[in-house]
DNA sequence: TAATATTAATCGTTTTTTTCGATTAATATA
DNA sequence: TATATTAATCGAAAAAAACGATTAATATTA
């Protein structure tokens, strides 16, 4: 194969072709006379090609000549212009951002997020993913996601993990359902629990919180949260919604009650993750900041003056 | 203004994004890994960007890091291109000669030669230009021309200079017109002479030929050797044609009457012109020898078994 | 669990490349 | 005729690139 010019030598080409000097041109770029001229002579030794006529106090472009020069401007141009605009897209707080998020979090959590994350940070752009835990870690580890928006526990194995708060699981039930004063989390009736199908984490989580091993498909078991509480609401059973989820309304148009459970309610926990070496460390810091941020916030907002144990209701 | 990465830099990231493994990544390129891997970094240093993202037993690409890959692979692409394209254009009889030649040869001689040089040479194209002498040659000096056909004598500064081959000027009269049987240019009546208009090599060469001193404009000359022709069909007088035009065919269609003079009968050269320097050097002399060949070959085809002169009538 | 293998970074040295500065030869200009 | 200008040349110096050995961390294997 032969040799590629350099694109100093072409850098070279195009100061001579302008001054059509050897000695103005090396001044243009900042070298001597006899480093531009050899430069000229080898490029057109790697060229094959004669690309300049040298009389004694003249220098002529061949047609050739100007053509390979004009064919190294835009190659300059383009790599001065690969420099730029990557310099531009590594700004650490700009680009696009590959983040994936769990079905049980991201329809309640990233509306009010995102705009957070735009406000702060217009050149940052997120490409989203909605899928399983699993699948995510799996996406993450292969380089095909930035950040994943999970809840733990989960086995995130060598991951970057940052917890960023945690929340409770209230009990929701069809409108007449008799509970007790004091709702605990040991004492509810295990079969008349409705879950979310196999993969989704809250599926473990509400089972590890009533005490129950993982337990095979019954077949009534539903796709998303919002059939979930569409079974409910069809009287099939009750379940345990993540508080952000009733924050989000997920309740609204619904007359379903939702309450919290006596200490110790059953949590769950909403952590960022990443790859220890990603190259978004720091849209990782500043998304955990803005969630936790605005985590806080709905809190405050929560009736601070109430205390609302055992006696609250529903969420808002 | 920023440095630029080097192409070699560029392929070293070309060639990692193939294997995700910078020691393979680092044989590919024919180095070690230790250069590979400083190449990598200066790159990311340069571009101020993290390209790649590095594990202890794994390496991933960012997304920035593929984007620039994919661009630098454009680039190394464009830089190969604009190598072979090169080489191929700068083949010493290939690509575009431009080709200047004066008015009273051009379209008498190059309905040859063209040809000829299309069959030896396919892969040359002449870009023509017909002008006088001197247009030629300022063209010539300033780069704008690579080779000039023109008609000698003539001063050519510095030029270099080929004369392939000269010829007589003949007399042509109209059919009536009363000449002695031995045709003597020095007893030539001046008053009768039509010629070129000024600028014309050949009005300097007529009147050279006939002793006479360079004349300002009558405003009875004519713009080209067709117009000539024609006003000696006219009958306004007569005028000395080249050998090559009458063997063109200048007057197939006229009474006129073409003889050649007796010895020492005026003569043209016809040479070829180029800067020394020039960058077309092979195909100035390869045109120059399929000029010089053609003129043989016409010169052998003149009845070689008569005596031509004085007898001769008409050329053909 | 320990031993081995793999991998990229690091660092000092060597090699190669680039650049410089001075000179030369040729030519234009004064 | 003398001076100035210009590009090539050449040896020396400087800079850059590449190497090779080592290290540290982490998989993989025994």
């Amino acid at each position: 194969m032969a040799a590629l010019p350099s694109l100093r030598q072409l850098s070279y080409l195009v100061a001579l072709a302008e001054r059509l000097n050897f000695t103005q041109a090396a001044q243009d770029c900042f070298v001597t006379q006899s480093t531009l001229s050899a430069g000229i002579m080898e490029l057109e030794s790697i060229l094959n090609a004669r690309l300049v006529e040298r009389e004694r106090h003249r220098v002529l472009m061949t047609p050739l000549g100007l053509a390979v020069t004009e064919r190294a401007r835009a190659l300059l141009a383009a790599a001065a212009d690969l420099v730029e605009s990557t310099q531009d897209a590594a700004a650490p707080l700009a680009g696009i951002v590959r983040l994936g998020v769990i079905p049980t979090i991201a329809p309640f959590l990233l509306p009010q997020v995102l705009p957070d994350m735009r406000a702060q940070y217009p050149a940052l752009q997120f490409a989203l993913r909605e899928d399983l835990t699993a699948n995510l870690l799996a996406r993450l580890d292969k380089g095909q996601l930035d950040l994943a928006l999970i809840a733990l526990p989960f086995e995130t194995g060598k991951m970057l993990v940052r917890e960023l708060f945690s929340e409770e699981l209230w009990l929701v039930t069809p409108p007449g359902e008799k509970t007790p004063r004091r709702l605990d989390i040991t004492a509810l009736d295990a079969e008349r629990l409705l879950l979310l199908e196999e993969g989704h984490c809250l599926r473990g989580h509400t089972l590890t919180s009533c005490g129950l091993a993982p337990k095979p498909t019954s077949g009534f078991e539903a796709t998303s949260l919002y059939t979930l509480v569409q079974m409910i609401e069809e009287g099939m059973g009750v379940g345990l919604l993540p508080e952000m989820t009733l924050q989000a309304g997920l309740l609204r148009h619904s007359p379903l009650i939702a309450r919290p459970f006596a200490t110790p309610a059953p949590r769950r926990s909403i952590a960022l993750v990443a790859r220890p070496s990603t190259s978004r460390r720091e849209v990782f810091d500043r998304l955990g900041d803005t969630i936790v941020a605005r985590h806080k916030q709905n809190q405050a907002a929560k009736l601070p003056s109430v205390s609302r144990r055992p006696r609250a209701k529903q969420a808002r």
